[in-house]
DNA sequence: TGTTGATCTAGACCCGACTCTAGGTTCTAC
DNA sequence: GTAGAACCTAGAGTCGGGTCTAGATCAACA
């Protein structure tokens, strides 16, 4: 009925290692069960626990604030207020991530039809002129992209 | 003209310490010029650069990647293809954590809403039934959140 | 019965990306 | 000519987030 840490590590893609190191950190809601003979065993409550979890981690959530939130769940009823203001704390940091990586995928994309289009230039010169194509290639590059040699 | 490292760290907001230390990672396209005195000097473009590179690094590319990107760039024309690959790369990689942020965000949203719902009902229940409102708001954690009390 | 493989604990180690310190030089202003 | 700010180098320290090791226990199979 329970499952192994082994079980979890793959189903959740953290490592045995890993999931301890969140008990020891204290990340889980409830203490992790054991079997008598000291073995973990988990249930389908805490995958979905760490799904959100590792969610909350890989959109840029430190861990010491998963375990400020952990804990106000663990107080029970009562602090909803604070597990909100935490919440929608991390939607706006998501929100405000969401924006800048906009922005530089706009960069990457400039700089990539850049790229395209000087290579585009590159080849032509070699088709043109294939006696010396280093020579017409460095003319491309200074001519064409001062400002974008980078 | 040139301007000091100083100017570069407010202006680009890196750290003195951190402009020191990119220089050795080898993150700069240009050795760092000296005045005779052994300080340094930048330009606008050594601050154009780091504005990239700042949104390269924010964007998660690890140093040792700009790091290569800046030796394809240094070892000047020729390598274009190589360079349009990194790019491309980063883009992908960008495109990928938009994607996932979006999803989290969208999980986040779900949970502030549940938590202002939870509040609203709690609150309700204060109104109503002002002698007992910490037993209300357990009841209505258990009976109407049994899976998102996290 | 003995080996293999999963698990346990405590604690050491690692990596990336800085950040800071110590000890020294140099510039600027008074 | 001296105080204070800004700079220099080399190298140590920090921090977050794991990862790995050693040495022990336990279950299951041949």
């Amino acid at each position: 009925m329970g499952l192994s840490i082994g079980e979890v590590a793959q189903r959740s893609g953290l490592s045995v290692h890993a999931l301890r190191f969140y008990e020891r950190e204290g990340l889980f809601a409830n203490p992790v069960r054991r079997l008598s003979n000291g073995r973990r065993i988990y249930d389908e409550e805490d995958l979905e626990w760490l799904a959100i979890c590792t969610k909350l981690r890989s959109s840029g959530m430190p861990l010491v604030v998963i375990r400020q939130y952990i804990e106000l769940v663990r107080q029970g009823p009562g602090n909803e207020h604070e597990r909100l203001e935490l919440l929608r704390q991390h939607e706006t940091h998501v929100e405000t991530q969401i924006r800048e990586l906009q922005d530089t995928l706009a960069v990457m994309r400039l700089k990539v039809r850049i790229y395209e289009d000087h290579i585009a230039r590159g080849e032509a010169d070699r088709l043109w002129n294939p006696s010396h194509p280093a020579a017409a290639q460095a003319g491309t590059q200074q001519e064409c992209h001062p400002p974008e040699s980078t």
